[in-house]
DNA sequence: GCCAGCTACCTTGTATTAAAAGGTAGCTTG
DNA sequence: CAAGCTACCTTTTAATACAAGGTAGCTGGC
């Protein structure tokens, strides 16, 4: 195996854990206050979490129609109209079972580790 | 949304996050020891971490093409001989990356709380 | 000595979904 | 008024976990 091929599948492993948990980090990230789209890229940004467009529109629109987020368009000052998402009450109910599974998750990974 | 999809949205989201760690905790089950897939599946399925035949053999079968792991045929006292796998030198520093890889994740998941 | 059941291997088909790529349109600024 | 930026969204592609199905070795009961 070359040197590349091992960063390719590194990189690999990489973007398949980041996946599992994007949901969960978008939820977070909305949860601290309302936020749109491209906010919320560049937040996830900041915590080395990257993720395009084309990822997070579906998502949120799948939370959306899952009651777990509320929209509402505003104005920019700079830009066409935002559309700015926060989450319900039934979405924080969610987001607390969620983070009680991730708790779950990384005390099974260090079980494992023994 | 009923009660039932509440349940079946968060069961998909534990789904997706198990997904993203289920080669690294493979991983880290065959570093312990030498093992072969059913005993990696009851391992997993001990710490919680539900697979099933169908992905686990795919998935060691790639480890294996990747140099990561490595195996050999032993026979069994009770049954058909049995495919052992065994983590290789270059496996083991692929493991270490992971391992940073996965502490880097949980530590933006943490931040992401604040 | 054979067949039922278990254990073990593996493959094929399906569904989900993140990412890549492309498309539309509002708003600002020179 | 056009170029560029920001924002929205959709369509296509590729990866991959799981479901389901298939083959075969070995044992134990009859």
């Amino acid at each position: 195996m070359e040197k590349n091929d091992f960063q390719k599948i590194l990189d690999n492993a990489e973007a398949q854990m980041r996946k599992g948990v994007l949901e969960f980090a978008i939820l977070l990230v909305i949860a601290r206050g309302k936020t749109y789209a491209n906010e919320i890229i560049a937040n996830l940004q900041k915590a080395h979490l990257a993720v395009v467009e084309g990822t997070i529109y579906p998502l949120l629109s799948r939370l959306k129609n899952a009651s777990l987020l509320d929209y509402s368009w505003e104005e920019s000052k700079a830009g066409p109209p935002r559309k700015y998402y926060s989450i319900t009450a039934q979405g924080k109910k969610f987001l607390s079972s969620y983070e009680k599974q991730w708790q779950a998750l990384t005390k099974s990974i260090d079980n494992l580790k023994k």
